[in-house]
DNA sequence: CAGGATCCAAGATGATACTG
DNA sequence: CAGTATCATCTTGGATCCTG
């Protein structure tokens, strides 16, 4: 039987490097938490991420639909197209999610001033 | 009382987006992780992270301490250094290793060959 | 609506050399 | 050891125009 965890992110040449590179991108995460909460259409999305051009968001959708975390679903008719997680992109949008999260708790305080005790 | 998660992410000028960008920035989700064990001097974190130079490495590392998330400990002497990550640092770096483990987790499925129904 | 193609500026990154 | 300075480069990202 082999190693079930052959993967090494500080690998330079690991696969799983490339998808964390990719995941963390300037437009990974956010596009990956912004179709979380279901179905997604590319214009919605768009809207949904502040700053996010639509070159910037259809490269990032096609990179992490190459990845496998991310479905294009083209309605027959062409004119309306949806995007949606993966069950392996759910696993790594809830794990953005969290680090969302997390951040969201430390923020008020990496936004103190600096210490309560000078 | 103010509303205690006045954060967004999603929002452009929002002081949580840029830290978001600073830790999934090319090589900040791996410097975090790599501090993560414990404090850890400068060339030991260089040499863990696979193809980083310390050119970035020093970039990295100086963005992660203005956001308070890494701190830089120099021992009197000079020649000896250690980088730390902050209590807030370690949510987030917790947070970027379960990101991680997913990832691990998923690898094997997106690396196989699409689909067992074909 | 949903993008693709192009042009271009800005920033990220790397290799190398040098310093305290 | 722990970086910094410089230079060249490669990629990223945005704006714009175009198509089905």
């Amino acid at each position: 039987m082999v190693d079930p965890r052959p993967f090494d992110v500080f690998a330079t040449d690991c696969p799983s490097r490339s998808v964390l590179d990719h995941v963390t991108s300037r437009w990974g995460a956010l596009t990956l938490a912004a179709l979380r909460p279901g179905p997604r259409r590319f214009n919605d999305v768009a809207r949904a991420i502040g700053g996010i051009s639509d070159r910037m968001l259809s490269q990032t959708l096609k990179t992490l639909e190459g990845d496998g975390l991310v479905v294009r679903d083209e309605q027959p008719g062409g004119q309306r197209v949806e995007y949606a997680l993966t069950p392996e992109g759910e696993r790594i949008a809830d794990a953005t999610r969290h680090l969302i999260d997390a951040l969201y708790e430390v923020m008020p305080t990496l936004l103190a001033p600096r210490s309560a005790g000078a």
